[in-house]
RNA sequence: GGAGAAAUGCCAGAGUGGUUGAAUGGGACGGUCUCGAAAACCGUUUGGCGCAAGUGUCACCAGGGUUCGAAUCCCUGUUUCUCCGCCA
């Protein structure tokens, strides 16, 4: 959520960057913000004003019937009484200007950063790197969703029995290459120096609002309704949230953190073509990397985890490029992201793999995130993360792109992690 | 799941209706002293909101209520602890 400061400081610049995600409400939430926020002080300088009379009064008393004098007190007391109404009326009309700031504060998009392109869709994202080649395969080559069952490895139809679509099982060489992957992928970061956290799969409702899945996209998690529960899209959601009301000593910053964790997706509406196979899923696992810093040092930091993902791509061998993504294909609290793609050869179709954001102060407003500075004052930090990476379309991508007659080779990456060089 | 107790500042811990944003102790930070350190002594140590400043206001788990006035009384919820039951 956008601060209040930075709209009412850097009105334009809050626009100009609202219209570049071509969010056409920009204008109209912006001016109703600012009328409502002058509205809310004004009604609370008048309140202040009539709270610290009758707070006076109130002590007058106090000292009157100390002294004895009763009646004085009585007739005091009659006074302040008449002021109780206003009081009332006047602190109803303040909680229903916080209410509607609230309101639109939280329908407000991110501000993108300034060298995030203008665009509306995927087709205006900006490719700015891109690695490795894609491999030629023979010509009995096939898409993953045959691969798993010719090895019989990951089992479609067993998870529609027990659970339902798009929840898969995994067997034998398949099980043991998810987990050499999140093995490798976890050491890869304790190397990078992230600690490894394990949290709750469940969050509840402030954790939602803290990281900006709430309140808009209830409709995308799977909810406990028993509990109150929501069951996680991401690890972001509840690493991040550990920090939430935090003040953070400035000499433990940055902070790095990475989780692994199943994540759940109702993925309400977005089934249709392309989403065979792992390509979607509403479980699956996932390994991801957070870190809080202090503003200055956020895109350096943005980079180095651009980085550390890049080179696990690398070192599983998989081609990839890297996206810079226009402003209108963004997430709605990312001030910037590039996704990470994979060449998954048996579809010849990229797959998004991984996404790294710097949500800047966005996410930090909502969960009170701060730090006290060189000046003793409050300063709001910046989050950031990335998926580091995202298991199915990897696996898809390995058993698409290390296809061969003779089986499925394993990178030589894994091999220490699988203890297989082949799936056959 | 049943019964009881509790929730106060960085920590420990007072306070049960009227200058209590909160005693006291500890910790941390700054200073004096010292070649340096320890000890001792002095000082500083919560945040939100509003205002040009000094102030004002709000906050003692959360949300309601009683009262001129609530950390203190009442209601609801949450969490923790103890005992019983159940159990990976």
């Amino acid at each position: 959520m956008l601060t209040l400061q930075v709209l009412r400081d850097e009105t334009n610049t809050v626009l100009e960057g609202l219209k570049k995600r071509n969010f056409k409400e920009a204008e109209d939430l912006i001016q109703q913000v600012l009328e409502n926020d002058k509205l809310r002080r004004e009604t609370q300088n008048t309140l202040d004003s009539l709270k610290a009379r009758s707070n006076a009064d109130s002590k007058k008393i106090g000292e009157l019937m100390k002294a004895g004098k009763g009646d004085e007190a009585n007739a005091l007391r009659a006074a302040i009484t008449q002021d109780k109404d206003k009081v009332k009326s006047l602190e109803e009309s303040l909680t229903g200007f916080e209410k509607k700031q609230l309101d639109i504060l939280y329908r407000l998009p991110n501000v993108p950063a300034s060298i995030v392109p203008a665009g509306k869709s995927a087709e205006d994202n900006i490719t700015v790197h891109e690695h490795g080649k894609v491999p030629a395969l023979y010509a009995g080559a096939l898409p993953h969703w045959e691969l798993i069952k010719k090895y019989d490895i990951i089992d479609f139809d067993l998870g529609i029995k027990i659970a339902g679509a798009g929840f898969p099982v995994y067997k034998g060489k398949g099980a043991k290459l998810q987990r050499a992957l999140i093995n490798f992928f976890l050491n890869e970061a304790d190397k990078a120096g992230y600690t490894e956290i394990q949290p709750p799969i469940v969050v509840n409702e402030a954790s939602g609002y803290g990281t900006g899945q709430l309140p808009d996209k209830e409709g995308q998690m799977y909810f406990v309704n028993e509990d109150g529960l929501y069951m996680i899209p991401t690890a972001e959601v509840p690493i991040t949230n550990l920090y939430r009301d935090v003040i953070v000593n400035e000499d433990s910053l940055p902070i790095k953190n990475v989780g692994y964790t199943p994540c759940f997706r109702r993925e309400a509406g977005s089934w249709g073509a392309h989403v065979r196979g792992l390509n979607r899923l509403h479980q699956f696992d996932k390994v991801e990397i957070v870190q809080i810093s202090k503003p200055e040092v956020s895109y350096r930091i943005l980079d180095e985890m651009s980085l550390h993902v890049q080179g696990l791509l690398e070192k599983l061998e998989l081609p990839y490029r890297k996206l810079l993504l226009c402003a209108g294909d963004m997430g709605f609290n990312s001030a910037i992201t590039y996704d990470m793609e994979v060449f998954s050869a048996a579809q010849q179709r990229w797959l998004e793999v991984s996404s790294v954001s710097n949500f800047e102060t966005f996410q930090a407003n909502r969960l009170k995130l701060r730090c006290k500075n060189k000046e003793g004052k409050m300063e709001l930090l910046h989050t950031l993360n990335g998926s580091a990476l995202a298991l199915p379309r990897i696996v898809a991508a390995i058993l698409e792109n290390n296809q061969t007659e003779k089986g499925i080779k394993i990178p030589a990456v894994l091999v220490p992690y699988t203890g297989f060089e082949w799936i056959d």
